[in-house]
DNA sequence: ATCCAGTCGA
DNA sequence: TCGACTGGAT
C-alpha cells in the first residue's frame, strides 16, 4: 500500500463512516481550540477510556474554567474534582504546568512541541497532540490508536517494531498530506480509524514498546489510592499522622498484604501526593 | 484477565 | 530500557 492509498483509505472511511460508526462530534474537546482544555483533555486521556473521561471533563472545566483558576486551586479541590479518573499524579502536574506558564509564559501557551514537553505530565505525545489540536501543528505522533493504524497497515506481520521506525512513516504521510486537510482532521481520522475498525486485534502487541500492565487489586497502589480518599474524605484537611496509620494498618491486615503502612505512606509522600507536618498528614 | 488519546524516575 | 502509576469497563 502506498502513502497516497493509505491517505485516501483513511480519509474516506472518515469523511463517510459506515452506518454506526465513529462517535467522534460527541467529544467536546474536538470542538475547541482553547489549548487549555486541549490539555485537560489530553492529559485526562492519558492511559483512560473516553467514557470515563467525558463526565469529569466537563466537571473540571466546570471548577476551573481557565489556566489562572487552576493554577491557583488548592490541592484537595484539586485531587476531590479528579477522584475517579486515576493517576493521581496528572493532576498534580497539570496544575504545576498551569503555574508554569501563568509565570513564567505569561499565561500564554508556547505553541513549539519541543517546550511544551518541558512540562510537568507532558510528554512526546501529549506535547505533539495539544501542538495539533490547538495550534495546527503537522509533527507526527502517537498513541495507542495510530500506533495500531501504521503496524496494520505498513508493518503487517513484523514483530517488535520501534515508535521511532513508526514515526518515519507517519511523519511522511503528514508531510504529502493534501494542504486542504488539516492535521486536526488527519489525527481524529487516525484515533478513529484505530479505535473502531482495528479494534479487538492486538496488533500493537507487535509494538516494542508493548508491555502488559499488572492486576490492581491487592497492590501496592491500591492501598495509595485508599490513602488518599480516606484524607479526601475527612472534613478538615488535616489528619493526625496516628490515626490514617490506624486506619491503613487495619486494612492491610483484612486484605492479608505484604506491604506495610510506612511504606506506603512514605511513596505517597515521595510523589507529593500527600504531604505531612510534624503530627498530621494533609493533602 | 486485558485494555485504555502516556509519563516519569531510576 | 523498564517498572510503577490508577480504576472502571468488557
Amino acid at each position: 500500500m502506498t502513502i497516497a492509498q493509505f491517505q485516501k483509505n483513511i480519509l474516506d472511511w472518515y469523511r463517510n463512516p459506515p452506518a454506526g460508526g465513529a462517535m467522534r462530534s460527541r467529544m467536546p474537546w474536538r470542538r475547541t481550540r482553547d489549548p487549555y482544555k486541549i490539555l485537560v483533555s489530553e492529559v485526562m486521556l492519558q492511559q483512560t477510556q473516553i467514557a470515563r473521561v467525558l463526565p469529569k471533563y466537563k466537571e473540571f472545566l466546570g471548577a476551573f474554567p481557565d489556566l489562572a483558576s487552576l493554577a491557583a486551586a488548592t490541592d484537595k479541590r484539586l485531587l476531590k474534582v479528579w477522584a475517579g479518573l486515576g493517576y493521581w499524579r496528572r493532576a498534580k502536574y497539570l496544575k504545576k504546568t498551569a503555574q508554569l506558564i501563568t509565570n513564567n509564559y505569561n499565561g500564554k501557551f508556547p505553541k513549539d512541541p519541543k517546550i511544551l514537553e518541558t512540562f510537568p505530565g507532558i510528554g512526546p505525545y501529549t506535547a505533539r497532540a495539544l501542538a495539533c489540536f490547538a495550534f495546527g501543528s503537522r509533527e507526527a505522533f502517537l498513541d495507542t490508536n495510530i500506533r495500531r493504524v501504521y503496524l496494520h497497515f505498513f508493518f503487517p506481520r513484523r514483530k517488535n517494531v520501534s515508535d521511532k521506525e513508526i514515526l518515519r512513516v507517519a511523519q511522511r504521510a503528514i508531510d504529502t498530506l493534501p494542504k486542504n486537510v488539516s492535521s486536526r482532521e488527519w489525527h481524529y481520522a487516525l484515533f478513529d480509524y484505530g479505535a473502531t475498525v482495528l479494534k479487538d486485534k492486538q496488533i500493537n502487541r507487535r509494538s516494542r514498546h508493548y508491555h502488559k500492565q499488572s492486576k490492581f487489586e491487592g497492590s501496592f497502589r491500591s492501598f495509595r489510592t485508599a490513602v488518599v480518599q480516606y484524607l479526601l474524605s475527612q472534613p478538615q484537611n488535616r489528619t493526625p499522622q496516628k490515626k490514617v496509620r490506624h486506619v491503613l494498618e487495619e486494612l492491610l491486615k483484612k486484605e492479608k498484604t505484604p506491604y506495610s503502612a510506612q511504606e506506603i505512606l512514605d511513596s505517597l509522600l515521595k510523589d507529593r501526593l500527600i504531604k505531612k507536618s510534624r503530627t498530621h498528614y494533609y493533602l
